[in-house]
DNA sequence: GAATATTGTCCACTATAAAGGACAAAATGG
DNA sequence: CCATTTTGTCCTTTATAGTGGACAATATTC
């Protein structure tokens, strides 16, 4: 790989870029942005040419990936993104299984249960079945959330040492969105003691009014891979969490090489 | 559009071909050949150079759209690929309604409930509810099949003139898996009473064990922009088939503008 | 185990696509 | 209403990415 391409591959800026970078650019914008967008403001997004983005996009149009949307220029994904999506989930054994268990989850506990996994050096949610109770919480697939806000983060960085932690997470994302900062050391004791317990929760952190509940799925190397994970009003019972984060575990275990 | 650019951007074989199609030529290999498939089988598939598909599989694995399955070097869709997809069914209005829909009556009747629509020329399962019962019918998502064969094709063409019709489909399109082939003109006729009957049923059409029933979502105009379909067992008792077609047309009315 | 096929990487060549600007038309706003 | 911005398309230029071939290293077949 390339010496100055970064984590994910995305490339510095340069005077003459690929295509295919650029698709990927405006794919990535759209997932970032999570809403429809014009094309002059993606050129604005990534610093691109209006003219290069307007073929481009138009390729994408004609082969369903993205779509036109609204009356006015604006795209978003298409049909043929889902299709491709669809493929992944139904060939990936894990996903499988995983949404089965989501499934169960949700509709035994009507909480919300997710699954996330990292995406670079970022948490993001890959499936979600959202909970039937009053307190519905929801979150958006796929948009990238700073490592440190989430308790599933902490589990997925639980192979590594304090160091590979620290370089891994851009400083800015220690910042949580109420201004308090995470301290460092803090941040690797979490992880430390969300390893040996075998499970993670954090209340009030990302908002002021949810609390997380994640268990870790590992692979044979006992990497945590992904979790699940649970989002309940922040005053639920502690008897609720503690069961809830126990059918985490369990479920989560059955997930797990082994 | 280009002249020579025939349905959905597949472009004929050139000396040189553009990157972006190039990438979008292996992902609709990988969705047509719906397995991880070797970056050699690729590069004969699409009829592309192997240091070509090299570079921009690579490319495409590094931005997390595809990803290296297996011990040997072969590829597939990637978490990335997931991702886009989700971010389209959850900005889609009618893919959300429809969504919650397929629960509802595959939960209500214990049959395999889709939602279908065209893909360029050929017909596609969009999304699927897989049914409870024994006989257990299963259709993989994004498959292009065609139109001919289903139900559902029926009405997704049934505002078109009949000679637009012959033109739209393949001459190829009109044979079916035993062989058969379908008249063109009994095929017109169908398209006929599907639309003045407002549904479609099909009895070992595309298989002989199986019963498709089908109705249509339509805009505002009143074109047939999807389809909602039960795959049940062709020995279901006819009570069985009128009541599940009855739910559908009632689903589809009000996922139907206006 | 020799013969054949496949894999992944590298290189030089040149067709071509991204760039950057220009343009009219349409939308916006003061 | 005029002034400004935005939109979509078109054109020329030139850096470069797709090509096709070669290569060693494995796999595979007989």
């Amino acid at each position: 790989m390339d010496a100055i391409t970064n984590k994910r591959g995305v490339k510095p800026a340069r005077e003459r870029q690929n295509g295919i970078d650029r698709a990927i650019e405006i794919l990535d914008a759209l997932l970032r942005l999570h809403a429809p967008t014009k094309v002059g403001d993606l050129a604005k997004q990534i610093g691109a040419p209006r003219s290069t983005l307007y073929s481009i996009t138009n390729r994408l149009i004609e082969a369903g990936i993205l779509e036109a949307v609204g009356d006015e220029g604006s795209v978003y994904f298409g049909q043929t993104a889902h299709l491709y999506g669809r493929a992944y989930a139904d060939a990936n054994p894990l996903h499988r299984r995983c949404r089965e268990v989501l499934d169960r989850l949700a509709m035994q506990t009507s909480a919300t249960a997710q699954l996330c996994a990292l995406r670079g050096n970022k948490y993001v949610v890959v499936d979600t079945r959202d909970g039937s109770g009053v307190f519905r919480i929801t979150t958006d697939i796929g948009v990238e959330v700073p490592i440190p806000w989430t308790a599933s983060g902490r589990l997925l960085l639980d192979h590594m040492t304090a160091s590979e932690i620290l370089d891994f997470i851009p400083e800015e994302d220690f910042q949580l969105p109420d201004g308090c900062v995470v301290e460092t050391e803090s941040f690797v004791a979490d992880i430390a003691r969300a390893r040996s317990e075998g499970s993670c929760m954090t209340n009030g952190l990302s908002d002021r009014f949810t609390c997380c509940l994640a268990a870790p799925i590992r692979d044979r190397r006992g990497i945590a891979v992904a979790t699940l994970c649970f989002i309940v009003p922040i005053d639920s019972s502690s008897e609720r969490k503690r069961e809830l984060l126990d059918r985490l575990v369990e479920s989560a275990l059955e997930l797990s090489d082994q």
